[in-house]
DNA sequence: GAAATTACGTACCAGTCGGTATCTTTATTG
DNA sequence: CAATAAAGATACCGACTGGTACGTAATTTC
């Protein structure tokens, strides 16, 4: 492909780091929420300077952005594949619960950008937000598809409107993703989870 | 009673409305966040010089804690008087989604600073988040009576341990007060708290 | 009256924030 | 070689944060 060929351009050749920036954004980001950490900190765990990030970025807002869209296709989703797997109910709700729940890692932080965001969202730029928003309804939709499949195949049976479980499923879901984070204990949040989904498993 | 008496003491008379102030940092947290109030807000919308506040309050955490208190005596502990009034269990679950969801009048916001300080509590100074945790321990103590004498009534049936049964009510109740407080919907709030209270009701 | 005591508020402190003006460095182009 | 273009980072901007030093005003005590 002629695309990948080196494409000389004029100037000074760039040295900034794109990715390798994103990615430490994402995890500061994730770790301690978008209202904890400040543009001039990334810049510090990046090792990069405030400038460099600028023009790459053009704001603190695009950068949240860009951040929320990495954390998206790396992350989340991945993660709500599950929901299409077709698996039975009551198994795809156990390791839903058992996902939201887990414990950090090494390489994972516990909880979820995504979740923390949306409990923010007054704190957000316009783009970011506008990217939480069209995240929450793709998530719902996905729940509404997951739930009405169960239906169809007996597995549930829906007491309310399919769209209003699945945006109460959203919301337990995202609740339970930021208690984890907030360091509550697993087992606790575990079983409130549970007890929340009493109305679907019956 | 001889407290009453005009106490003259040396110095200048202090003219500081300590009360005043405090009805206005209450109101300030309770209706933006504390996490969203600098003390220099609170001091202008109460009319007050900084180092006169801080004479009154040493520092923003007593500050904080002054007004959660305040708050807990004339807003939280009275609503909590609801739970120990032994009214039928499905009254009083009515009566709490209905309190818990209601509409921001003028003289009261919507939501709950209590709930919301709880939704913060990484950003409390010490005393503030110590007494965010005691009011916490006593808000499930209630819950906890209050399910206890309903199910030795037979109105309801625990699935669970009592004690995580009423950590459940709490954490759905502070869920349902900081989702009113951001702007929800309540007609969906409602729906969802109903919901999330199946596993009471069965 | 003067001295002591207390409260008041202006004007400041160092630190952080998001964001940028500006100068230097490194490359390509002619 | 010189001119041009792009990327580098230092050092700054104004606004805001929690918190305070300090001079002044108002009162009691002597």
């Amino acid at each position: 492909m002629a695309g990948d060929l080196p494409k000389r351009t004029r100037g000074r050749p760039k040295t900034f780091d794109r990715t390798r920036t994103l990615e430490v954004a994402m995890d500061c980001y994730w770790r301690e929420g978008v209202e904890s950490v400040s543009v001039n900190e990334i810049c510090r765990r990046a090792g990069v300077s405030k400038p460099g990030l600028y023009r790459e970025f053009d704001s603190e807002d695009r950068l949240m952005d860009a951040a929320l869209t990495r954390y998206h296709e790396t992350t989340l989703g991945p993660a709500m594949a599950m929901f299409a797997e077709d698996r039975p109910f009551a198994e795809t709700l156990t390791a839903l619960i058992e996902f939201a729940t887990r414990d950090e890692t090494t390489d994972m932080p516990s909880g979820c950008l995504f979740a923390k965001m949306l409990g923010h969202r007054d704190r957000l730029g316009p783009m970011t937000d506008a990217r939480v928003g069209a995240l929450q309804s793709e998530a719902v939709r996905t729940y509404a598809e997951w739930l009405e499949r169960c239906e169809k195949r007996g597995e549930i049976t829906l007491s309310v409107p399919l769209e209003l479980m699945a945006t109460y499923v959203q919301a337990q879901v995202t609740v339970i993703l930021n208690r984890i984070a907030a360091g509550e204990d697993p087992k606790v949040v575990r079983a409130h989870a549970e007890l929340a989904f009493t109305v679907l498993t019956g």
